[in-house]
Order: structure tokens, then C-alpha cells, then sequence
DNA sequence: CGGTGGCTTTGACTCAGGTCAATCCATCGA
DNA sequence: TCGATGGATTGACCTGAGTCAAAGCCACCG
């Protein structure tokens, strides 16, 4: 949306763009907050989330670079955006953005179609919260993890391929619905199956490609939506 | 959309509609389905499900009239719409409608809107499936009952009101990420602690509001997303 | 180097919700 | 009136994941 905006006519988005980076743990958005910009992610990763009264915590979203943050035409969000890893992300003012919105129908077209992609992963989410076990989540997840590293070098999700892990354990227990030491535990059981090795904390590699596959409930790879938006 | 869509020039669109009804049971589109048509309920109550291999099922959308079902821009729909109750839909053909689309920005807007409540709704959807209790979930589906069954006749969610139920326990569990026998538990859980009162299966009556609004997690009256799009 | 604090892992135990198996109950057709 | 059928409820039991608590493992800092 920044950087691979739609050409021509959207030389003013362009001038009006500013760019911030936030810290992990840093909130870029705050939920029942008046949000007065919105924008996408040039680096780092960006998790949505909505916390019940007493404390626990749910993930809602899970964001990447080039994704994108805000909702024009609605002011409150219903939920956090936190920086994840070091975030640098390019703004607008909503005002201007949405003006820009009116006059553009490529631009609104453009943000109905990624809506319905996020809608589309929020659903196949649905699905892992409600009915897949530990093992199951932490296996999609690790799909997901690995799709992106291997989109990110041109290559396939395939045995040897090392994928990092740009989340603590905590961050990926509210991810899946669980608790840390159940992704830890589901971690090693994966490890001692044989499915995967891992490497410190925050990378693993994928040794059975087929059996995380088959765990996550994936049945053909083309069928697969990536849960993040 | 159907009914109450913008004045004007969606003649076109008056023209192209046509009516089908579905029994309860009855697929309105299924998964994987190229589907041809889109299109609004009149009447009756409408679940998007998905279904994993072995046959866990998790409800990922329930749809009241006025509702909208389908995907423009996307042929292939991620889900199944299952009809809940007798379901009466006012429908057009996809390609009519998408035609209809890129020339009416009026309706993009709209359309545009109602997915960004649909987003929401399916997060909140999100939190309840991931983090909330049994007992904490099925009072959150009450309200959203409630809420419905109040508005309706443009009362207030209070103790006295008469809530009808338009699902077995079998699709409140789907609903839920929970099992029938769970669900019929926390009912008579509910009943017993004087939160409410079971008339038949398929009818109840709030006789705590206060409590079964605490248990949801709701905290103040304006604060709640609907769960339903 | 040696401590210190933040993650992470592991173990022992508990418990909410699932599973399996009877009933129960309402509706409906004969 | 009487099965019969398809929910719904209830009970007994089990288990997957949570809780609580103790190490373990770095990385960073003095």
C-alpha cells in the first residue's frame, strides 16, 4: 500500500506518508483508542490482540511487512496493535487517507479485497481455536512460519528448509490459545519425533515436512490460506 | 442489500435478483463450491461452517436477515453456508453483480463496511474461542441472542425477556468449540444458578441479566461488538 | 569472569471439558 | 394410543491441557 501503491493519482498519499518505528512491546494501536493514522509495515512484525478484563489475552492477527494497519471509515479499534520485533511502519492521517479513499476506487477496491483475505484467515483461525489440539496448532503455526521463509527466498516448504521464529513462547501461546508451557512441551514433541530440530529459541528447522503437514490438517498445498492476512 | 439497498440507480440490480429458499440442513454454498451467485438473507438464521478431515466442524459465521453471503472478487468460497432454519435469500448472479459493483461506488462502500464488521465480529469470535470458559461462552451466546432478539422489538436486553433459541445444541456447540453434551451441561449450570429459564429447547427466559452479562465479559452496554456480522 | 534477570523447559499434579453410555422427552405417523 | 425417531439431558469416567513450582539456559552488565 506504501510502497507498492497503486501508480498515477496517488502522489498525494505519497506527500502525505511519514514513516515511525516502534519497539517490541511498544503498542501502535491502543483498543477504544480515537486512532488519528494508519499504514502498513515496512519491517518487523505486528500482532493484534483483544485482552479479557482479568488479563488473558488472545491474538487476533499476525502481521508481516507489507500488511496493512488501521481501519479507514471507523475510528475505535476494537483491539492492540503491538510491535512484536523492531516495527517500521509508514503512515497517514486518517482524515487525508480517507479523502484519498472517496476519490480512488482502486485504492478502496484494493482495501476490500485485502479485508476479505484477513476475513478469510480470521475464519481459518476460527477453525484452530475451536477445534485442533495443542499439537495441531503448534504444527499450523509452524506451517505458516514456513510458508513465509521460504516465500521470502523463492523457494518451497520443503525438509532442511530453516525457518526462524519471530516470536517468544508467550506470543505464540496467545497465538494459538494456549499456555507457554504447552507450546513448550508441543515444541519438544515435535523435536523428539523427529519432525523438527531446533536450533536456540528462535529458529527451527523442518526435518518431516509431511508429518508437520499432516498435523497442521493441511491436505493439498494450494488449498492452504495463510492465516495472516 | 436486497431489500434496503441504496435508491437509484440499482434498477439494474432490482432487475438481475431472484428468490430460492432452503430447508434447514440444506447447503447454500459449499466449500471449494465455484459458486455463481451471492446474495442477502430475507428470513431465517444461516451458518458458515468449515470442516476438518475427520469431521470436527467450527462454525465461523452465523448470519441473521439482512445478512450477505458471498464473496465478490472471489469465486471459490472457504467455507460452507449451511441453512440453520428455513431460510428464504434474495440472490443475483455473480458476474451481474460484480459488473454492478465497479460502476456503483455507493455499493463498494457499503460492501466495503460490512466486511470491516464482519472482521470485527469474527475477532471478538476469536477471543471467545480461545480464551473463555465454557460457562463464559455460552453466556456470551445468550447475549448475542438476547441483543438480537431485544432489537427486534426495539427493547432493551433486561430480566423478563423472552429469548428464542434458533439452533439445536449440536450448532451452538459447533458455534461454541465445544461438545453438545457441554453445552446442554452449562444450560441447566445457567438454570440452576437462577440466570435463567429454560422453556423448551429452543426458548429461554433472562432472569438475571446482570449475571449472564458479567459471565460474557460484557462491560458496558455500548462496548460490545456483535458477534454476528 | 560471575551474577542477574528474562525466557524456556521440565516435572508433578489438577481439573475443565471430552467421551461413552444411558435415559428422557417431544413430536409425529400409523 | 402407541411406538418410533431425533434431539436433549444426565451420569460416570477419562484425558488433554492448565497450574504451580523448580530448574535450566543464555545474554548482558558490572
Amino acid at each position: 500500500m506504501c510502497s507498492y501503491s497503486t501508480p498515477s493519482e496517488l502522489e498525494v498519499l505519497e506527500k502525505t506518508k511519514f514513516y515511525q518505528t516502534f519497539d517490541p512491546g511498544q503498542d501502535i494501536v491502543s483498543e477504544g483508542e480515537n486512532t488519528a493514522t494508519l499504514g502498513s509495515i515496512i519491517d518487523g512484525v505486528v500482532a493484534l490482540q483483544k485482552t479479557l478484563e482479568d488479563g488473558r489475552r488472545q491474538m487476533v492477527g499476525l502481521l508481516f511487512p507489507s500488511d496493512f494497519i488501521g481501519r479507514p471509515l471507523r475510528p475505535v479499534a476494537p483491539y492492540d496493535a503491538v510491535a512484536v520485533t523492531p516495527v517500521r511502519m509508514c503512515l497517514f492521517h486518517r482524515t487525508k487517507f480517507e479523502a484519498l479513499l472517496s476519490q480512488n476506487v482502486n485504492l478502496e477496491r484494493r482495501l476490500l479485497e485485502m479485508t476479505l483475505n484477513e476475513l478469510d484467515a480470521a475464519r481459518e483461525w476460527m477453525l484452530l481455536l475451536g477445534r485442533k489440539t495443542a499439537a495441531e496448532k503448534l504444527a499450523s503455526f509452524i506451517m505458516i512460519l514456513a510458508r513465509r521463509a521460504s516465500a521470502l527466498q523463492n523457494a518451497t516448504v520443503k525438509n532442511g528448509l530453516e525457518v526462524p521464529i519471530p516470536l517468544t513462547r508467550e506470543a505464540i501461546a496467545e497465538f494459538l490459545g494456549l499456555t507457554i508451557e504447552t507450546v513448550s512441551r508441543q515444541f519438544t514433541g515435535l523435536r523428539k519425533q523427529g519432525f523438527i530440530e531446533l536450533s536456540g529459541t528462535r529458529s527451527l528447522v523442518l526435518t518431516d515436512v509431511g508429518a508437520v503437514a499432516a498435523l497442521a490438517g493441511v491436505v493439498q498445498e494450494d488449498a492452504l490460506t495463510d492465516l495472516t492476512a
